[in-house]
DNA sequence: GCCGTTTTCGGCCCGACTGTTTTCAGTCG
């Protein structure tokens, strides 16, 4: 049982006590823990045995404890089998729309028959829906347009698709409305988590109405749900909506944070607010004895009015933040700035889409001052990989496209597949020749845990193997990550001195946020890369830093922000002396 | 249910919107 698994059935509880009428606070409890065991850099299922790792986590007590544990031993857990006996299966369906909570759910169960979202689309279709206790055709109309959404697209949007959609919505609004000002996106999508569900921006304007006047009339927006005079709401042509508010800049700070989010953080900076006598909300700190209201035009000023330093919106999860943060230990966090090359990409010598020279004049202009050019190999046949051959006369053409192109260096690698029984595509005289081999699974991906785990530990020990790729094979949405032991890998990463790639494609994403979380506590040292295949793709690096700032990566742990000359002699060293070379960097 | 440099018992974030609620319930972010 995956961590995803465990999480929902806290979830569930806490629906199911609320329809018993249970204690608000012991569903607060359930729905926390839920939260905090999605964002666990580690699987509950590997560490169930030990009670005091578990008792560790926050949320952890006696009752969830033991819970877990049963979940863990037998795959069930006695009260959520005989809670969702008690209740209708329609129950937990209906309240994936928003709009819809348990309550208004089981009443819909119970009164209209309704079992599913094809019966619940028929009954607010029909105007039957409306009827139920407060709920109303406001309300109604706003569940429907929900649901149609949903089953157009599903609920949450990739961050590659989402954020040049708010930054296309963001440009349109600045060219047609000058008094526009501090236009900035909030919520999911600043703190950069890997699918948003709606988009969030905020600004300031003297005239308000007229920007919500102005957003709702854009010829990209399809359809306009709400219009207010601070904040509007639309849906945009790719289906994404996109809410605005705008307020004035002495607030522009209270607003940002609340926005921001996430709620849970929000939560405990509000728990510390109160503490110290005030209250926190959108618009302010509100000294309680006083009740003098205190305006700030940044969130800088309220962290600091609060004891903090200004933690980042991509660590702002609850978890562990605010703690590191009060003992002065947060992060240095790699910025999309101290990238200078890019070690992962494809040319049209294998499956890439542009020639070579291409390529590196795309790199240079995207910033970048070298590229690994990382054609596929043998067993990638479906992409043209290169025999031994093929593979020289590459490196001869990298070596003379390095030596013609101003302005950037090229390093001559290859992507090579790790074979199904942990064995290497080349041999070693071939990759001996090479500057840097990254090593990737691209077959027999439905391997048993136990299988998987052995094979990539053992590529890695190969002197030659430099970057393990794109770890769990994952595509967001469409294919799942293989089974592996990430723990186990990230620490003979730290062993053999093998570097982990933080694949930047919005498809991939891969290590994903907390895997980077754990390999960094545990002193692994990464490469951050686009995987480009076609030249605009070296733009995917800003999504692979977003992840890296969600893993608290800082940025002299990701080797591809050093400069040229020291990456060259970082890769000359023999493997095992490497990770001291970059830890002294700190 | 959990949690504690004010507490091992008594707390547990805050405001907006909608509805049919003459003082609050449900839902959301």
């Amino acid at each position: 049982m995956d961590n995803r698994q465990i999480a929902r059935v806290f979830a569930d509880l806490a629906v199911f006590l609320t329809l018993k009428g249970d204690s608000v606070f012991k569903v607060r409890a359930y729905e926390r823990v839920a939260e905090s065991i999605e964002n666990l850099p580690f699987e509950l299922a590997d560490v169930a045995q030990d009670e005091k790792r578990l008792r560790a986590i926050p949320g952890f007590g006696e009752a969830i404890t033991s819970k877990v544990q049963e979940l863990a031993a037998t795959g069930k857990l006695r009260l959520h089998e005989e809670l969702k006996a008690e209740f209708p299966a329609g129950v937990l369906t209906l309240m994936q729309v928003p709009g819809i909570g348990p309550k208004t759910a089981l009443k819909a169960v119970q009164e209209l028959g309704i079992k599913d979202l094809a019966g619940l689309e028929q009954s607010l279709a029909s105007g039957a829906f409306a009827q139920l206790p407060r709920v109303g055709e406001r309300n109604a109309a706003n569940i429907l347009r929900h649901l149609r959404a949903r089953m157009a697209q599903g609920d949450r949007v990739p961050i590659g698709d989402a954020l040049p959609a708010a930054e296309r919505v963001m440009a349109a609004l600045r060219q047609r409305c000058p008094d526009v000002r501090n236009l900035t996106y909030a919520g999911s999508l600043r703190r950069g988590r890997e699918t948003v569900g709606d988009i969030d921006l905020l600004c300031t304007a003297d005239r308000p109405a007229e920007v919500i006047a102005e957003l709702a009339s854009l010829p990209s927006v399809r359809d306009v749900m709400g219009k207010g005079d601070t904040k509007g709401s639309v849906v945009i042509d790719s289906g994404l909506q996109v809410d605005l508010r705008v307020t004035d800049d002495a607030s522009l700070g209270a607003l940002l944070l609340y926005f921001t989010g996430s709620q849970r953080h929000s939560i405990r900076l509000r728990e510390r607010a109160q503490k110290m006598g005030m209250s926190l909300n959108e618009y302010g700190l509100t000294d309680v004895a006083t009740g003098r209201l205190e305006h700030f035009e940044n969130e800088e000023a309220i962290y600091s009015r609060l004891g903090l330093p200004f933690i980042a919106p991509e660590l702002r999860e609850d978890a562990g933040e605010l703690e590191a943060a009060e003992r002065g230990e947060l992060p240095r966090l790699v910025e999309l700035a101290d990238i200078r090359g890019d070690l992962h990409s494809h040319t049209d010598w294998t499956d890439g889409r542009a020639p070579l020279e291409e390529m590196a004049a795309a790199a240079r202009r995207h910033g970048r001052q070298y590229i690994a050019v990382t054609d596929h190999s043998p067993s990638q046949t479906v992409s043209g990989g290169l025999s031994v051959e093929r593979l020289r006369e590459h490196t001869v053409a990298v070596r003379r496209a390095d030596a013609t192109s101003p302005g950037i260096r090229l390093l001559a690698g290859t992507e090579m597949d790790i074979l199904a029984d942990g064995s290497l595509d080349y041999p070693d005289a071939a990759l001996a020749e090479l500057d840097i081999v990254l090593g990737s699974v691209h077959g027999a991906m439905d391997q048993d845990r136990d299988t998987m785990t052995r094979r990539v530990i053992r590529a890695m020990a190969s002197p030659h193997l430099d970057v393990l790729a794109h770890l769990t094979t994952r595509l967001i949405g469409r294919r799942a990550p293989v089974e592996i032991d990430a723990e186990a890998v990230f620490k003979a990463a730290v062993e053999t001195g093998t570097v982990l790639e933080i694949n930047a494609s919005p498809p991939r994403l891969d290590l994903k946020d907390t895997h980077i979380r754990m390999a960094r506590e545990l002193g692994v040292v990464f490469a951050l890369s686009t995987d480009a295949h076609r030249p605009e793709e070296f733009g995917w690096v800003r999504y692979g830093v977003e992840q890296a700032r969600r893993g608290w990566c800082e940025g002299w742990r990701v080797i591809n922000t050093l400069p040229f000359e020291e990456l060259s002699s970082f890769l000359a060293l023999p493997k095992g002396e490497r990770y001291a070379r970059v830890a002294r960097r700190d």
